[in-house]
DNA sequence: TTGAAAGCGCTACCAA
DNA sequence: TTGGTAGCGCTTTCAA
């Protein structure tokens, strides 16, 4: 409970000039500064952030919206902002929001006004009223793999990587191919899913190629989903021979199945993920890999310019680049 | 920058009442509190947390220390604690600190003090300055996985939990067992390791058996360390029969090492992890089940608990129930 | 039931 | 270079 003015007496000087010393300004002498200092570590004392809040407006605290918290992408995401956050004094607040069906917290002006000073967004299917709320807010934002109109945006490009993916699977001869998406129905917002999906549709038209419609299954963007999904793709009358998944996870599921019903990997069914997730590797996946701890760091160092900015703010959209990662789950159509 | 004041000024009442109205106090009477909230509506005012918190001392704020975010067991757990908190108002403030090698924040009072009314720590590996630390900032604190001695604990009886992988396996007539824990010079402080590691040796010595030195190696509870481990363990001139790994990150990192030397699981080698991960039932990986979601959520609720006491705190340790969750990972020993 | 005023702990302005 | 003072926006006595 040591306050500034415990320091000021301990120190024989008064609450300002404490004030002054121990925040590294100008104006005090070099003896007077070391006597704070000294008096400052000897009480242990912190100056309350609430009442230099109140004080200057700034919380040195940045939002950060997720979906999910548990899920590969996510996590990686945030792993990567913080780090950098922190080296420049700012906390993470979390705002854990879920998804679609799953949607557990509306964002609303209790939560959030003057809680932090920025906001970090990886969480499509934000309601309107969640983003008149985020533009009322008037704090610099950046959203990650979501397009959030007029405000920064850091991702890959996905159309890109879907076009990759699919590309892959043309030159092994695949002409049968199958995309797993996310879920049509909570995922309407989602630009990442109907962009991964045009990019399959436009790397196969390009080969004079459709996207069967029976080809086109949803996913839930989840292991689960994933299964579910290669188990209809797998039990139609005619399946097919490759499919692209919009993620590892869903990708991984579809292996599953495959499994499940005998069919064997690359021989029977080519498989290929978007992401790179950790455990890609062991199920030997073949994925376009995107820099996930990369975006979660440029999305911090973004956040970190508009927070130092003075002047009116340039929209920033960045994509990172994807790679096309070949491992065992592909091979060469069977003839 | 609407203040309590203007909404006073808009419902014709002092400040005072306005805070009493908003915050359902008694001594209002009903046709001010309703004027007060149309006003405060009208103006879509909230509270400044900073002047609340300055004259409350209370920040509505928990403070979560995790060594890394992007691993499935620490994102599991704070999402099921997010919820139940967020429930009861409260908000998340991350700390990621690393472990081990990886350790990139130091706890320290100028990050913690004031800034939060109660702690959840999920880290093992704190520096004893640190656990200082969070004694002198005198907040409830629930450990979860993790001993700090005189502090709430949730966590599930790793000893035993090994006990059940490595009882299951001497059942199905497996001799030669070894274990793959984690990183011995990292986790010298981390009793998950060396916990899981007594309850291997305590099954195999109550069938007369012991753990071959050779047959225990660090995993750094990765995959790849895993992987590793797995090769380590499969080159040895005579290599185990089966694997007890202390996670199923590492379980999965010695699939993939059997996989690599053309050893097949579970005919040549049987292998158990324990959690439960996400994935592992995409290797159909025998573990041990532990309830990840729940321990968050139970850590959650112990923390409110103590946050509502007024006397004094009665320390509560609670382990959850953990269960064999037999897959194809493991088979009877090859005669 | 309501309001005036003091004060939470700090910063910033203006004098000295 | 330093200190007094006036807030920042709210809550909480204490009076009315």
């Amino acid at each position: 409970m040591t306050s500034i003015h415990d320091v000021a007496r301990a120190a024989g000087v008064s609450p300002a000039t404490v004030s002054r010393a121990l925040r590294g300004m100008d104006r005090v002498s070099p003896q007077t500064r070391s006597k704070v200092l000294a008096a400052a570590q000897e009480l242990s004392y912190v100056a309350s952030p609430s009442a230099t809040s109140l004080v200057s407006g700034k919380t040195s605290v940045v939002g950060v919206v997720v979906p999910f918290l548990n899920r590969w992408f996510f996590s990686s995401v945030l792993d990567g902002t913080e780090q950098l956050l922190r080296q420049h004094g700012y906390h993470l607040l979390l705002f854990n929001v879920g998804r679609g069906s799953a949607r557990t917290l509306m964002l609303d002006q209790r939560l959030l006004w003057k809680r932090v000073d920025a906001l970090l967004v990886l969480s499509a299917d934000l309601e309107p009223e969640e983003v008149a709320l985020l533009a009322a807010l008037h704090v610099p934002l950046v959203a990650v793999d979501v397009d959030l109109p007029g405000w920064d945006r850091v991702g890959i490009d996905d159309r890109h990587a879907a076009e990759l993916a699919t590309e892959h699977l043309l030159d092994l001869g695949h002409r049968r191919i199958a995309y797993v998406g996310g879920n049509p129905e909570e995922d309407v917002h989602l630009a990442t899913a109907l962009d991964r999906e045009a990019g399959v549709v436009a790397a196969l038209s390009r080969r004079g190629l459709e996207l069967d419609s029976a080809c086109r299954v949803r996913g839930d963007w989840t292991v689960r989903g994933g299964r579910d999904a290669g188990e209809r793709l797998l039990s139609l009358r005619q399946p097919p021979t490759a499919v692209v998944a919009a993620s590892d996870e869903m990708a991984i599921g579809v292996l599953c199945a495959a499994r499940e019903r005998g069919r064997i990997v690359p021989r029977d069914l080519s498989v290929v993920g978007i992401d790179d997730h950790d455990l890609a590797f062991t199920h030997d996946l073949t994925t376009v890999a995107q820099p996930v701890h990369e975006q979660g760091r440029l999305a911090a160092q973004l956040l970190l310019d508009a927070l130092a900015e003075t002047g009116p703010h340039q929209r920033q959209v960045r994509n990172l680049p994807v790679e096309l990662v070949v491992r065992g789950s592909t091979a060469p159509v069977c003839s």
